[in-house]
DNA sequence: GGAATATACGGCAATATTGCCGTATTGTTA
DNA sequence: TAACAATACGGCAATATTGCCGTATATTCC
């Protein structure tokens, strides 16, 4: 297996740079391991030998090693996008832990995805969110809206703009937590539907190592088949996946039906206990859990043609902002004057 | 970066035999890529040859792919030690779960190391303890004992023996995760100490990655010098690293200080958001937390010559049945009788 | 101060990984 | 049913990784 080599030689430019002083290879190699990064003491020679070329370290001595070079500092500037992996888990887990909605009450705030269209296109962005949400693929059956100039989660809602919130997904990570639940957050992906049965990933995404809500990603890339799925039976559609120790499976299930009551949903599956779910292998002593993207209802207002603008993650909400979709329908032609 | 190609073709045979039919290398690519494996198709086709040689798989056709064997099953069971990593970390995670302990009012149950020792050895060990203790060097000042036919969190006490319990440093991860703060443990080490001051990690397992709590492994390895590391100031001590939001700073601290009136700590450092703490990178918009063994007064006993049964992660014990250190000392004649 | 030991290097070559692409099959569509 | 498209294969060779070991330095010890 070979990471790419740009990105171990970025990883031991890192290690250098944080050190103050020359270092080994071996040392080297220490430092690595702790960051999820595995190479023999000879391929850390191997590339320093490289980044010597590139001008980005020197040689001290045959004794103590290598220390970086003022080059060196400045090309991880330039490629500082490597500190920010992983910045979308720390989103998740902070946001997880902002919000502070309480399934026994329904009260508190959730964390919701913003989405902006024209008004013009509101009605019929409604239909179709309302179709999917009918059809389950949404973390149940509540939204906002808000007009422009108004604020929606972190979002200000821009001029010749309307906004729509819905529940993102990462709220059931904070449900739990505040449970006492520990949740593994471990990829976004699109699920395959065929006959109206969930089947595999088809494509997949860590949290860990990127800095985009991997959802987001595949929507924005048109990747999506939500309305297929609905409509025919066979399609595309966005969920996540979560690891949970297999002792909290009975309290789950009483979470969800808490959340139920309060017309939140989302969880498409719960796996046996270390067994795989849709061919996902989980940990000993864990369940895999799957989780139906927030943002579907978005995707097939987006597939539907409309242009659409989209942030998920998009900060916390009061719970009490959002109602059932159902009745935008009904309020629609009046909720714009 | 390569990983054990044994490993590879294992991980290979078993997203096979989790298939009901026949693979082609994208996918297992696939599968394995949910498996935290990453490889080419190209490269899962060449392991894939390697496997048909040892009569583990064989090609079904060129388009359908290639299907495991019987000996391929065979094989799966006969290397099943694959199946058990990670299950450290979900002992981790349920104990976590399961552990009562509230901060607040300092009632519940904690997590406990026993560790078992002839009862003539007693008095040595209690001031081994003691001095650890008093040290700092260990999750606070409170301790159990049980005598022979006793229980002690899940170890009932053989014949012979006599049975001390030491708080287990997950008892931090279950006391956050009641208070709604994620913690990701990250790996159990070997700290150096220098001068009476922490200076790097000589040696670490992921918790991910082992069958076994790697604080017990390296006392066991007898790779400890806890004793040394007090009296002289210079030593091995054993500590383990976690993430945490660094949005819960504040909280975290809160939460340490209630632990102290109770006679809980542990807590070495904490780190600065997103900067790595003795060397440790962390990932952005997460701090790293070092916090001590629980099992290093434990480490001392055995470095003294005393001969001791550990185990690790023994299962819950209410907390009132803990009572400081010193109490034993003063009593410990008469606690015998 | 000199010898021994510990740490780090780079040459050489074996082994592992993977890109590219032509060929072999199966599934789908007209 | 035939043609076409999709999926999978393995040959060939380039590139990456790493084991082994002799040599270059610094640190430590007597």
């Amino acid at each position: 297996m070979r990471m790419r080599s740009d990105e171990a030689k970025s990883a031991i430019l890192k290690v250098l740079s944080e050190s103050g002083k020359p270092l080994g290879a071996s040392q080297i190699v220490s430092a690595l391991l702790s960051m999820g990064v595995d190479l023999q003491p000879r391929t850390v020679r191997y590339y320093l030998l490289k980044l010597d070329a590139q001008g980005f370290t020197k040689l001290v001595s045959r004794r103590m090693g290598r220390e970086i070079t003022e080059r060196g500092r400045e090309e991880i500037s330039r490629t500082n996008a490597m500190a920010r992996m992983g910045i979308v888990a720390a989103k998740v887990d902070s946001l997880g832990y902002k919000m502070s909605f309480n399934v026994k009450d329904g009260k508190g705030t959730i964390i919701i995805n913003v989405s902006l269209i024209d008004p013009a296109d509101f009605r019929l962005a409604i239909k179709e969110i309302q179709l999917i949400v009918n059809y389950g693929f949404s973390i149940g059956g509540m939204m906002a809206v808000a007009q422009e100039g108004a604020k929606l989660g972190s979002v200000v809602v821009p001029e010749g703009s309307i906004a729509i919130g819905t529940v993102c997904s990462v709220t059931l990570n904070g449900i739990f937590q505040k449970e006492g639940i520990p949740v593994v957050s471990r990829f976004g992906g699109l699920l395959e539907i065929k006959d109206r049965k969930p089947i595999r990933f088809v494509n997949m995404i860590e949290y860990r190592g990127s800095t985009l809500d991997p959802l987001e990603v595949f929507i924005r890339a048109d990747m999506t088949r939500v309305r297929s799925a609905v409509l025919r039976g066979s399609g595309i559609v966005c969920a996540s996946f979560r690891e949970i120790p297999s002792v909290a499976l009975d309290q789950i299930r009483k979470v969800e039906r808490a959340m139920k009551v309060h017309g939140l949903g989302g969880i498409l599956a719960i796996g046996r206990p270390s067994q795989p779910l849709f061919d996902i292998s989980v940990s000993e002593g864990y369940c895999g859990m799957v989780v139906l993207g927030g943002l579907n209802p978005i995707a097939a207002v987006r597939e539907a043609g409309v242009r659409v603008s989209i942030q998920s993650l998009a900060g916390l909400l009061d719970f009490n902002r959002l109602i059932p979709v159902h009745k935008y329908l009904r309020h629609d032609t009046g909720y714009l004057e």
